[in-house]
DNA sequence: GTTAGGG
DNA sequence: CCCTAAC
């Protein structure tokens, strides 16, 4: 049935043509009849193809006439160099036919795509065929087919071919150049074989003992004198970061012994520094950085300066000081390790802690974004997780009060933070009706207190 | 991006 | 307060 369509198709598309080659395609053997044919037709009738090649692409170039001796290398050389189905591809489509839709007939969808643009090399390479013939054919495989993949293989093999060249048609010996560069690669069995015997599936290999070779690392190691040379040597200035980055790694790690995420940290806590400098890309900058500042040899800066009044983030600063009237305590028992600067640590005032409270109240347990929002917008230092960790501690602190004598407990607590008895009982009492409603209907409470905000109704006096 | 939980 | 896992 296929043969029959395909030959229908096959003797309607080339007409009085078709009788050229009639002999050929007498008796298809295989399901791929086209492909058995054309390839018995080349090998049958050499000069015809030849002819044919000579006729259709001879476009005035002088050396063209090698063709008629070197048809027979040519042919051979391109079913050594390639791969199987795109070997027979490409011979298909150079000694067979000039017109593309001959082979769309004879059912090549992709393949004869594919195949017209190797084959383009092809001609590049033996009739010094016009080379912007041959690089608009590929610069539309690369937009079509292949993309970027195949537009960096043409980058990194074809360059030299391209960039001085093209404005010359005459000059053969460039063309040599260039088609010898395209030839190169297929010698070296480039990253399109597998591709394109994905394509053309239908096609059958005929050369199918020659090896396969799929990574096209290797092959690009291969090809490429220009490749080393383009990723000869680091610049000194790349060396210097990148040791002391895994210096600095190296540290940190030991530092911190669980170190596999070394990013949130310093993400964190050097943002702004890392803002400074967003231009270099390196694995985490802002460390490096940080390395950077300190290991001047000669420099007063670091710690004095962190001590006194402007560290490195002086908005941080100001924040930090803005925020402090507000609150009755506000000691400062900041870490001033150099290295890896901790975040400021601030005590909780009681106002700051009612507030929490008030957002708890008014949001729920959990909903630590929204009362960060609310509650403690102005004060950028205040992160949701702070909240939620101060509402941990808190609820610890209820929590001891509830367990032991009150005396004790206000002693103690007293003894570690001035918090009021009356927000500890507070926090105990929100923590209770929470517990209590996430035990008996987490999601009604929770779809409770985003739409109305219902818990207000808990709201003690403070 | 947020939250929970261990440290 | 940090870090990480889980979502």
């Amino acid at each position: 049935m296929n043969h029959q369509v395909e030959e229908d198709s096959f003797y309607h598309s080339l007409g009085e043509e078709a009788s050229d080659v009639d002999s050929l395609l007498v008796e298809p053997q295989s399901d791929q009849v086209s492909v058995s044919g054309v390839w018995r037709y080349e090998e049958d009738d050499r000069t015809k193809c030849i002819k044919t090649e000579n006729a259709s692409y001879n476009l005035g170039v002088p050396g063209s006439n090698r063709n008629m001796e070197g048809v027979d290398t040519t042919i051979r050389n391109a079913f050594d160099v390639l791969p199987h189905e795109v070997g027979m591809e490409n011979l298909l489509t150079t000694n067979i036919s000039p017109s593309d839709d001959y082979l769309l007939d004879i059912g090549f969808d992709h393949g004869a795509f594919i195949g017209y643009v190797s084959n383009e090399g092809l001609h590049a390479r033996n009739s010094q065929f016009p080379m912007k013939g041959s690089f608009d054919v590929q610069n539309s495989l690369a937009e079509n087919i292949l993309g970027i993949e195949y537009q960096n293989y043409l980058l990194s093999n074809c360059i030299f071919g391209t960039s001085t060249h093209s404005s010359e048609p005459k000059g053969l010996d460039r063309f040599e150049d260039f088609s010898n560069s395209f030839i190169d690669q297929e010698n070296n069995q480039d990253t399109f074989p597998p591709q394109i015997s994905q394509n053309g599936a239908e096609i059958t290999p005929l050369c199918e003992d020659r090896p396969e070779r799929t990574s096209s690392v290797e092959d690009h190691g291969g090809v490429g004198e220009i490749t080393h040379k383009r990723c000869r040597k680091p610049t000194k200035r790349y060396i210097d970061e990148s040791s002391m980055l895994s210096l600095v790694n190296a540290k940190k790690r030991k530092e911190a012994s669980c170190g596999s995420k070394v990013k949130p940290s310093g993400d964190r806590r050097v943002k702004s520094q890392t803002e400074v400098k967003p231009k270099e890309k390196m694995p985490s900058p802002a460390i490096s950085f940080d390395k950077a500042i300190q290991v001047p040899f000669s420099s007063d800066v670091p710690t004095e300066c962190q001590k006194n009044n402007s560290p490195t983030k002086p908005e941080n600063r100001i924040e930090n000081y803005s925020s402090a009237p507000e609150g009755d305590s506000e000691t400062m028992p900041r870490s001033v390790t150099s290295g890896n600067q901790r975040k400021l640590h601030r005590v909780w005032t009681v106002s700051e802690v009612k507030k929490l409270l008030d957002g708890v109240a008014h949001f729920g347990v959990g909903k630590w974004t929204h009362i960060k929002k609310s509650f403690f917008s102005s004060s950028a230092h205040r992160t949701p997780v702070d909240l939620k960790d101060k509402w941990r501690n808190l609820l610890k602190a209820s929590h001891a009060i509830k367990g032991s004598r009150i005396e004790d407990d206000q002693k103690r607590s007293q003894s570690w933070r001035p918090l009021p008895k009356s927000v500890l009982c507070r926090v105990r009492e929100l923590a209770s009706v929470f517990l209590y409603q996430q035990e008996s209907s987490p999601m009604i409470s929770k779809s409770k207190f985003q739409n109305n905000s219902s818990p207000a109704r808990i709201k003690s006096p403070v």
